[in-house]
DNA sequence: GTGGTCTAGACCACA
DNA sequence: GTGGTCTAGACCACG
């Protein structure tokens, strides 16, 4: 019955990122970093929604892809739980994706002629919050 | 293996980048690794098109965005060459384009539930290919 | 520019599936069969839906998922195309969805009371489509 | 490991199934087993209900429907009991049943490319659980 | 109350 | 022309 204390996802006008999407990141995040933690339940898609003032049918939508990513697990009538971490992707697919983040990001890096070792030091300090998920 | 002045450039239909910005990414990498130097002329928008069997319209988009980030100038009724290098995006902009490529690439190392060090250490050898322009 | 020849996906109102998971399993039937082979172009969304009859929403749903599932992959603009095969999940996963397979056809034979050697006699006469995919 | 008279229904948050649907299925195969034998009287709805901490209308549900299907009868004011084996379905229906199940399972094998002659043999050792109702 | 599915129609990016 | 995203509102199964 209880929520797991604040959620508060926020989705931003400014950003590039289609807002289902927003949702999506933002949850993963709360789950890599130990926020939300496995067993947590989720807003429910009309509650999220009202809050964010957008279509219940996007934040279904999107509890919908991290439901088949393995991220949450629902149950029937009760609502949308994190799951137990598991593995889903097998290693040649998490490289080959990997691989393409990296091509993307390098590209970036060409586009702006942003020098490579700085890239590198703000990268090493944004993926500073994964380092521990006791947070 | 080595690349050298020749414009090889490649679309590949398993890429999921859609082919205008294979040849962007194309062009650009090819400036900032020293394969294209300023005053190097590229292929004729026709010329690329056919070799390519890609419609024409297609690459002069490319061509234009390219000429417009600074990359590319043309020479009326010459062609079109790679331009001197030059700052074209304010340090604030170039910041805050890094800082959306950064959060792209973190959030795909949290859905990849990949090792950030793993991911770091990729990332650093893909980068290695900028460090010296006078290849 | 030529389609792969019929692609006579059908959909019964009978069926107790969805028409969206009907489309998703007709096409990786197909593909799992070999009457789609990698490289082969798709009905367009909107096409496919105004032969089915049914709302072009839907069929993207069915598209995203299966491309989502390393199926099928999309060329901006182009269309969506049948992928080169390659495997996206772990060992451990697929073995926990096939127990979760199992569990339920098992469910189902005692439901029935179904003579457990005549279910499997049927199953292993459905499964020979599987057998050759050089149809 | 060897279960005996008692029932001990456990329901699995984990599972994919409605935890109606997971009664149903437990009661189906223990009786199918011999866990539970015709005559046999099963837990009070609200003692199974507070036994699983779930709601008692959801077992009054689950009872229902195994009613329904023949598999419990009602006495009056004393309870429900596994009833006598009983052919409630046509054969025809039976087969048009077990034909949904095949193709089912069919799809998930082709969905996970998973070895059709790995699926059977899981299947048939899954099976195996049913080939004397005397154990 | 919860999520899951479907329809209808709009707008955008890409070619 | 293609697919991708979002909104709006309806109906169903489950608890």
């Amino acid at each position: 019955m209880a929520r797991t204390q604040a959620l508060p996802i926020q989705i931003t006008t400014g950003d590039p990122r289609p807002i289902g999407r927003q949702i999506i990141d933002a949850v993963r995040m709360r789950i890599a970093t130990g926020a939300l933690r496995p067993g947590a339940q989720l807003p429910s898609v009309r509650g999220l929604a009202q809050q964010l003032t957008i279509n219940p049918n996007t934040v279904a939508k999107a509890y919908a892809e991290l439901t088949a990513e393995g991220w949450l697990e629902s149950r029937q009538g009760l609502g949308l739980y994190v799951a137990e971490p598991r593995q889903r992707l097998s290693s040649a697919e998490r490289d080959r994706r990997m691989d393409e983040a990296i091509q993307s990001f390098v590209h970036e890096v060409i586009a702006l002629d942003y020098p490579p070792e700085r890239a590198m030091a703000r990268l090493d300090k944004a993926l500073a919050i994964l380092d521990r998920k006791t947070a």
